[in-house]
DNA sequence: ACGATTAACGAACGGTCGTTCTATTATTGG
DNA sequence: CCAATAATAGAACGACCGTTCGTTAATCGT
């Protein structure tokens, strides 16, 4: 299926028929809804009307709803790689290269004018829902975490990072810093939230740099190594 | 409202009539669905079938849906209050009882054998669902934020956080490392979470300790904390 | 113990859901 | 340009949704 999408990509490139021009029409408005309500929320009779179409017309393009949310999030992730990691790649490789794509996980939606993240929406709605949709959710956020994970290694191997940094628990802390974010602008409509995340940001990569080996750091690594002991 | 929650556990205290009786039965069983398949997927007529009553029976003790989906929030905020948070207060004020928080927090889903976590769950499904639902989330979890707040604002005070700590922004970076907690848990089946969890809490713990310029200074903050108590 | 009150039931409603089928209209390749 | 094919419409389906209503059964205060 995932050959599938390439050569869908593939054939858009060359010829976009009217099928797969409508199938995209649709894909962005339901990614769009999804992005406020959900994809339980994500109905084929909503999503028919919102788009001009009748229900059955829609429906033929997927043959199921759970397809057309698959379809819906794939989707999402395509326009998260585009929008927030591809741009990255450009950035020298390293901690700059991670800072840019923090920078730019931080502000993808409001450059997809997307009201929240799909990706994060769907891993909430379907961590507890075992089915294609879950597996695919699943699939797609470990891709995102190995992302991360690659590129604090990246910034460790070039000496910028200490080479005690864990890389995967600094995504599982990017990953909740981006989670607070979320919550803060869609819950508290908190205008400090961006600052707020940034500050984070900073905070762990502040956490990772290279513990000089000086006399100071030392006693101070003690100090903290004694207060550590519960 | 919550002069009716007050009223109501007083009632029980001193007799539990039939009707309350039963509303608690369904309560349980809504909290501990709603933990798995949110607050949507809450219909009445599988929690009537769950608790063994009619749909219409059921339904009488809350007069829709929009008000089950309140009452479940609110057992789910009275649950986590006297697992969690309760707790914590026992602890002397400070770093300690900080941590305490932390520990209830990361460990009462389980405790209250809940498979996520209700609030969180509730904030994802209407953040960006206007209603009264929503509005009783944001009240709740704003409450649970300045909680936080104080806690850290205590340690502060206290003298073992540094005073340049921003209660907020720490609040803040809690709340993502519990939400990055609970994805690796329930999405990805992390046996290691907890650990993770704990150990992003440590780290940022660490980086709030006060910056120990030397002895004066330390004894300077003290003093100011002392006189700042109310 | 009895009358008043409350709790619970069962049937039914209008609505929307995802889905299926058949028929009609557009698009496409030769 | 025309047959073959793909895309869309429309009506209907059974299932389930939240909700209403009238009735019956259980509980409660006195």
């Amino acid at each position: 299926m995932n050959q599938g999408a390439i050569q869908a990509v593939h054939k858009t490139a060359v010829k976009p028929s009217k099928g797969e021009e409508t199938r995209a029409l649709i894909l962005k408005a339901a990614l769009q809804h999804a992005s406020v309500a959900g994809f339980e929320g994500l109905t084929i009779g909503i999503l028919a009307a919102e788009t001009g179409l009748s229900k059955s017309g829609l429906f033929a393009h997927f043959g199921s709803k759970e397809e057309l949310q698959i379809a819906t999030l794939d989707e999402g992730v395509r326009r998260f790689s585009e929008t927030a990691m591809m741009p990255a790649l450009s950035v020298p490789r390293g901690l700059k290269r991670l800072q840019a794509m923090c920078d730019n996980w931080l502000t993808w939606t409001a450059r997809s004018q997307l009201k929240g993240c799909p990706m994060m929406t769907a891993t909430q709605e379907f961590d507890n829902k075992p089915g294609p949709v879950r597996d695919a959710v699943v699939e797609h956020m470990r891709r995102l975490h190995q992302s991360l994970v690659k590129s604090v290694q990246m910034a460790i191997d070039s000496g910028e990072f200490d080479a005690a940094t864990d890389p995967d628990q600094v995504a599982f802390e990017l990953f909740g810093v981006i989670s607070s974010c979320y919550r803060s602008r869609n819950l508290f409509h908190d205008t400090d939230a961006d600052q707020r995340a940034r500050r984070a940001f900073e905070r762990l990569i502040q956490s990772c740099l290279p513990r000089v080996a000086n006399k100071a750091a030392k006693a101070d690594k003690n100090t903290k190594a004694a207060s550590r002991k519960r």
